[in-house]
RNA sequence: GGUCCCAUCGUCUAGUGGUUAGGACACCGGCCUCUCACGUCGGUAACGCGGGUUCGACUCCCGCUGGGAUCACCA
């Protein structure tokens, strides 16, 4: 049997990090078994289902490379498109009475789960309208549908006697006892149907063989596996991976700051650094840590993911990041960059190649592409801001000759403005005024990028020009003078 | 509150009866050095508690405690 696996995620919001993991891990496990990997989409809730969140969990799937087989844009992979089959199968469960009209009001219900819960019972439904006759204007039941006055909602007749078993690939066994499960809406008074009773319906027709998703969908599946076996159908294996969650030890949601892939996206990160983060987090081979995709697909399994809930640890993300920003070749590095540096509003002042011997100074000091570019600006502006702190510490008039020395050494350099140029002038200045590198470099580094930290002041040098270097060298003079 | 799940350094984890309990991130220190990084070397840091089982438990069983999820006409 190949293997079938499947995410199905709402358009309800952006597609948030820990969400999308446990689309990973379904993809990552359907290209272990060479089977294949069905993306569908959960969109029931017509009130906040939308077309941008549809987009962008698509576009964001698209940017991690996390490629799905089949699924949209083919509308047969929206539920709905599927209200037909739905309808039809509710319709053979209220036919043969394993499921029954509900006629209690949404205010009826909750009064009744207040009280339940006031005198410490179990909030779920009652079962009142379990063996309630359907009144008498009703010729024979339908589907709800409130304009033909059919105002009731469809509930699943569960079984009480008896226990359902789920046999988790992950967890392992969890027993639930049939009387702890109450009769579920399967059918909403609008005429669509709920979630639990329209994905059993699918993982079903799309021949899930692993359904697998976060734990927080354990409760349900005693539910979903009951609807299957009153279906007549074999429910699939079920894989349960435990949550993401935030620093406070909570399931991870928008209050945890940057959460969506999009965020990670737009804040520099690369697919390839999100992707490993996530595949680590609940999932191990080993010591290693770093996964290439084929990597990932060769090792994942079951077997070796975790069982308990992980918290998300930007850090690590972080390092991850650099780690692939570092390996990145630098042309690619500085094609990668160029959005970032346009989003600034900033005009590269050079061709691909000098901005590739840019980059090449900067990044190891860049975690991100958004980092890296912030860290270009000086680079890239015409006009650089003195920090005025490192100004008062290093622009001071006791420099000021040596500086002016050096602004002339390098103006004169003629056309070999290397960096082994670069460096011999600066000896002849250290020799002249009998000062250290330190001493000279330090002052050279504020006037030429407006701070105390920067790559090699050699490399800064030949990557500014001549031009460049000079006049910011000259406007520092300024500032030494001005200083006292 | 009911039900279900979970429990090794701060965090992610390795570990499947006998280990000086390993790695990674973070943190701290040394080296490198024109600053900051990178790199490199080293360090601090964990088996929640109590009972069993066993010659021997981080590993197996039970209880406790703690944490989480879930209990919608959301998914």
């Amino acid at each position: 049997m190949t293997v079938r696996t499947r995410y199905a995620p709402s358009p309800t919001g952006a597609l948030h990090i820990g969400n999308v993991r446990s689309g990973l891990f379904a993809y990552l496990f359907a290209r272990h078994a060479h089977g294949a990997f069905i993306l569908r989409i959960d969109d029931t809730d017509t009130e906040r289902s939308t077309r941008e969140s549809l987009d962008e969990i698509l576009e964001s799937l698209r940017w991690l490379g996390v490629e799905w087989d089949e699924g949209p844009p083919d509308r047969k992979y929206f539920q709905s498109s599927r209200y037909d089959r739905y309808r039809e199968s509710a319709l053979k469960l209220l036919a043969e009475g394993k499921a029954y009209p509900c006629f209690c009001s949404a205010a009826e219900l909750d009064a009744m789960r207040q009280q339940a819960t006031r005198e410490h019972r179990k909030p779920g439904y009652d079962g009142r309208c379990r063996d309630r006759t359907p009144p008498a204007e009703l010729p024979k039941v339908e589907l709800p549908d409130k304009k033909a006055g059919r105002n009731y909602t469809i509930r699943f007749r569960a079984p009480h006697e008896g226990a359902t078993v789920v046999d988790d690939l992950i967890k392992g066994r969890a027993v639930f006892e049939n009387r702890e499960i109450d009769d579920l809406i399967i059918f909403r008074s609008d005429g669509v149907p709920t979630y639990n009773f329209a994905t059993v319906l699918d993982d079903f027709d799309f021949g899930i063989t692993h359904v697998v998703r976060g734990d927080d969908h354990l409760p349900n599946t005693p539910r979903q596996m009951q609807i299957f076996y009153a279906l007549g159908l074999e429910p699939p294996a079920y894989a349960h991976l435990p949550m993401v969650m935030g620093a406070d030890g909570q399931k991870l949601s928008k209050r945890h700051g940057a959460t969506s892939v999009f965020a990670y996206r737009d804040l520099g990160y690369f697919p390839e650094a999100l992707l490993n983060y996530l595949v680590r987090l609940g999932w191990s081979h080993g010591d290693q840590e770093i996964f290439s995709r084929q990597e990932m697909f060769d090792y994942f399994d079951f077997a070796s993911c975790g069982k308990s809930a992980g918290i998300f640890n930007a850090e690590k993300l972080l390092w991850l990041n650099f780690h692939y920003l570092k390996e990145r070749p630098v042309p690619q590095l500085a094609q990668d960059v160029k959005p970032f540096i346009a989003q600034r509003g900033w005009t590269i002042p050079g061709d691909d190649a000098w901005l590739e011997r840019a980059v090449a100074t900067l990044r190891e000091r860049a975690k991100t592409l958004a980092e890296l570019a912030d860290f270009a600006s000086f680079y890239i502006l015409d006009e650089i801001a003195i920090e005025p702190k490192a100004a008062s510490k290093f622009l001071k008039p006791e420099i000021a000759e040596a500086l002016d020395a050096l602004a002339g050494e390098l103006d004169s350099l003629g056309a070999d403005f290397s960096e082994v140029a670069i460096a011999a002038a600066f000896e002849r200045v250290l020799g002249r005024f009998a000062i250290k590198l330190g001493q000279l470099a330090q002052p050279v580094r504020v006037a030429l990028t407006g701070g105390t930290v920067s790559p090699g002041i050699y490399e800064v040098i030949a990557v500014l020009g001549r031009a460049r270097t000079v006049a910011r060298l000259r406007t520092a003079l300024v500032l030494c003078t001005g200083a006292i």
